[in-house]
DNA sequence: GTATGTTTCAAACACTCGTTTAATTGAAAA
DNA sequence: TTTTCAATTAAACGAGTGTTTGAAACATAC
């Protein structure tokens, strides 16, 4: 149980975003019940409501800090990537959004994988309220991400980009979310033992020859 | 709601199924409760345990359902791949095994996107209990999807052909199970209408070509 | 017709859930 | 010290959950 949040000095806030981010990670936001969250913490069972309103609260908030350390550390990368001008390689422009992921890992044990998790159950959730949620607050990152492989990829149509881009997601979550299942599954196979580097420096020449690939209509 | 089931005629157990496999798409596992089941199926709340036993059970029997019609139209295409003799192109492998998702398609309204949304949350589902009961009874699937593969691509390493398997996995299942969202956005921004076929054949460049991708270590 | 076995039904069961309440604690401000 | 306000606590609330029950309805065979 390696959380980052110090349990006996964090402020009772934190130990509930701490241990609610593994569990909804781990089992999902409908499984996840506020008296295993605040077991888990250490906390009585009100605060939960008491320092955030609601259970949909909660979830919104642990997205936030998340999403707030990632657009943060993805504005830098960005920066770094224009600065350099000209036309960017379809490998950098990946590079730039998944630096960010890899530093969430640094800051957290298994931050990305717990992210990408996360986000791929915010997709496919009831109704969509957290899908929605997350794309009207933080659709601009999808946005930037798009331009930027359209400087990478002038001529793709941009019905093909679109798609090609969620295709590129899909890829994204299912493999960082499950890095660490596969990575045992790797390790008992192949004796090789991956980390999310290992991930994301396989991905890249994967996602890019996917990207570029002929467009046949 | 044009489900495929006769309503008047079908069985109480064909109905529930009906409605369970529509419902757990939509709102997944946990939150689709029994009485939402039987009110959609128009049948008594204790029929489902009547012929299922448990929910845990209908969650199963709803993945049989498609499975087993799934491997069916799968070893029609294996075998069709065989006879063809020499070794496949790796679009022809995929095609070998989206076209058994295209035709559950035609069999029931939307049903490879029904059917790849309830894998996507297998995967994610607590504990993994139900990602253990779909390896366990149809890993063979995803053992001949890696066969066939290597036979296309016989110099590419295990582990990563592994890794590039897992990649492929996750375009699909988030690009098939979300085509219906996906292609609501493409037909508004780009004048698009995409249905399922559109987007196998967009899929397939995309993942041969990150299939083919150079390994680069 | 009666008997037999299957299927349906309304009602209740025990349980968990998110949320609320009112009392209590703690520490800084007056 | 007294006041004040934020934070914590135990307990309860009402709603919703999967499951069980025993009787009723149905169909089939004798």
């Amino acid at each position: 149980m390696a959380d980052c949040v110090d349990q006996t000095t964090a402020s009772t806030r934190e130990r509930i975003i701490a241990a609610a981010e593994y569990l909804f990670a781990e089992r999902g936001f409908a499984e996840t019940s506020l008296r295993l969250i605040t077991s888990r913490a250490e906390v009585n069972l009100a605060s939960v409501n008491y320092h955030f309103g609601s259970k949909k609260d909660l979830i919104q908030a642990v997205f936030d800090r998340f999403m707030d350390r990632l657009t943060a550390e993805l504005a830098i990368e960005l920066a770094s990537l224009r600065q350099q001008g000209g036309k960017p390689t379809v490998e950098a422009v990946l590079t730039t959004f998944l630096r960010p992921l890899q530093a969430l890992d640094q800051l957290e044990p298994n931050g990305a994988s717990i992210f990408m998790r996360l986000l791929g159950r915010a997709y496919a959730e009831t109704q969509g309220h957290l899908r929605r949620f997350v794309l009207g607050k933080y659709g601009h990152v999808l946005a930037e991400f798009t331009q930027a492989l359209k400087q990478a990829y002038p001529d793709l149509p941009a019905s093909e980009l679109f798609w090609r881009l969620h295709f590129m997601l899909g890829s994204l979550v299912f493999a960082i979310g499950g890095s660490n299942a596969l990575g045992e599954i790797s390790a008992a196979d192949f004796n090789e033992q991956v980390g999310l580097d290992d991930v994301v420096a396989r991905l890249i020449p994967f996602l890019a020859g996917g990207f570029k690939a002929p467009v046949t209509r």
